[in-house]
Order: C-alpha cells, then structure tokens, then sequence
DNA sequence: TAATGGTCCTGTTTGC
DNA sequence: TGCAAACAGGACCATT
C-alpha cells in the first residue's frame, strides 16, 4: 500500500514541526502551518515530477518536496522518533501518523492555493513545473522541440525542470548512457532522433526505477538511507567510476559537472 | 577533507 | 542602445 491509499480520506488533527527549514517555503511560518492543516480532509494525492502534495478542502494543498534525503514515512502511534523526525502530522482517528524524516533539511512542505494550468489542477508554486513523461497529457514530440531550442549543455537541459520534470542527476547520467551521448553535448547540435532517444532513456529509467520501488513516492519502500536497492544494483554509470561499461568494458569515467558529478563510458559516449 | 543533489538566487551573456 | 530572457554557477544543508 502506497501513500496514497494511507492518506486519503483521512482528516488532519495535531501537526508539530520540529525543524524550521522543513517549512521554510511556508512564508506565514509554523503557526498558521499546523493551524491551517488541522480539522482538514485529505481528499487526493497527486505528483508532478520530484514534487508531490495532498489536496485539501477549498482548494488548498499541502505541497511536498523531499530533497535528497527526505523520506515520507507512515508509522504506528508511539513508534520511537527517527533522528531526523521534521515534521509529526496525526489524523483523528487516532491511526497511523504520517512522518516526514529528512536529514539533510532541503525538503520541505508548504500550504499553497491550487490553481488551472493547461486543464490540470496544481499548487501555484509548482505551475512553472514541466510535466513529467509519466504524466498521461506528456507531449514527448513538443519536449524535443523544446530541447533543441535551447544552447546550452546537454545534461544541463536534462535537469531543467521548467522544460520535463523529474530528471535528476543519477536518472540523467543513465539516460545520457542508454543514448549513447555525452553530457556536454550541445543542443543546439542534437538531432531530433537522438533527443527523443535520451528522453525516451529517461523515461525508460524512471519506469524502471518505480518498478522496483525505487521512489520515494511510496513511504514504505524507502530505506533508511532514503534509497532502494534499485541504486546499488541497476545503475549502468552513475557512481561505478572505474568498473567496465556493460556494453564496451571501457572503465567509466567521472567528470566534475556542476559542483557534482557526471559519470559516463569515454568509448560509448563520445565528447563531440 | 571533499563529495553528495535539487532548488533558489545572483550575476552574466545573449538576442531582439 | 536598452531591455528581457536565457544561461551559468554558487549557496544551502548534514554526514561520512
């Protein structure tokens, strides 16, 4: 059972925030956060890239973000709190609570007014997100268009989340692979063919990631770490700095990109 | 220590 | 020349 089928329906009671930076996107602060919840009905789960939130009664919704750590958990009453317990919400009957634990603070919630863009309904600070190629309304050949409209770095593009959402760093490395592309490619000098192919790696990726519980979206398969076993055993690229390409055995290699990193094959990835 | 990643913010560059 | 949009890069966090 998913977040979704432990959430809605239920009514909010007693909301704590135990850590500032888990709100700090709700501009109003911590008292009208948990006042603003409580008594109110969650009628519906939805998710628009690396965002999710709940709707709520009139047209509000409590907007959720997990960072790179953060773990939406359902737990028992009186189970022990994590370390890193942010936020406490409880319903009023007294079932299971819902926990968001994140140790790195970049998640966080806030309550925003749910506004109409382009026939879906989303919260107004999401209305820039792009849909996600999981989205039913996903328009892929509009996406490549969008694409190879733009001059800069390939996997720079990858991450933008106004142009397709839910691509981050790990996802666009293996796409990058799956494609055969290097992640400074230029745009601009993409056919069309090649940026439907790494949008539809993408997309392949991130299918095989939900396939295997490796989400967040769904509290009960996360592990402590905020990852799932699909990390250490599916990844092509990404962190497997030295080890053989699966298709060439050229060692991968990592590259500096953006005070992170990008890991790819020399051989199948050609820098052009 | 330096590395980790998603988003926001700021400063710079580009294009009309 | 002036302006807006697009783009690039750093800051923010805790932990190992």
């Amino acid at each position: 059972m998913g977040l979704d089928e432990h959430i809605t329906g239920r009514t909010l009671a007693k909301v704590e925030v135990f850590h500032p930076r888990a709100i700090r996107r709700h501009l109003l602060g911590a008292g009208d956060f948990v006042g603003r919840l409580s008594g109110r009905e969650v009628v519906a789960m939805s998710r628009r890239g690396k965002y999710l939130w709940f709707e709520l009664s009139e047209g509000l919704a409590l907007l959720a973000h997990l960072g790179m750590s953060g773990q939406l958990l359902i737990q028992p009453d009186g189970a022990p709190d994590e370390k890193h317990l942010r936020v406490r919400f409880r319903f009023d009957d007294d079932g299971p609570e819902l926990r968001f634990v994140d140790q790195r603070t970049f998640g966080g919630f806030l309550i925003d007014d749910l506004v109409t863009v382009d026939g879906t309904a989303l919260p107004a600070a999401v209305a820039h997100i792009a849909r996600d190629p999981m989205d039913p309304k996903f328009d892929a050949a509009g996406t490549v268009r969008a694409l190879r409209r733009k001059r800069t770095e390939l996997k720079r593009a990858l991450l933008d989340q106004t142009l397709v959402s839910g691509i981050g760093n790990i996802y666009a490395d293996e796409a990058l692979w799956r494609a055969r592309l290097h992640w400074s490619r230029a745009t601009e000098r993409l056919s069309a063919a090649k940026a439907n192919e790494v949008l539809t790696a993408a997309t392949d990726v991130m299918r095989e990631a939900l396939d295997q519980g490796g989400t967040s979206f769904d509290a009960l398969y996360v592990n402590v770490n905020g990852q799932s076993g699909y990390f250490d055993r599916a990844l092509a690229v990404y962190g497997q700095e030295g080890l053989p390409c699966g298709r060439c055995g050229t060692a991968i290699r990592r590259e500096p990109f953006m005070n992170r990193s990008s890991y790819f094959c020399p051989r199948c990835q050609r820098r052009s």
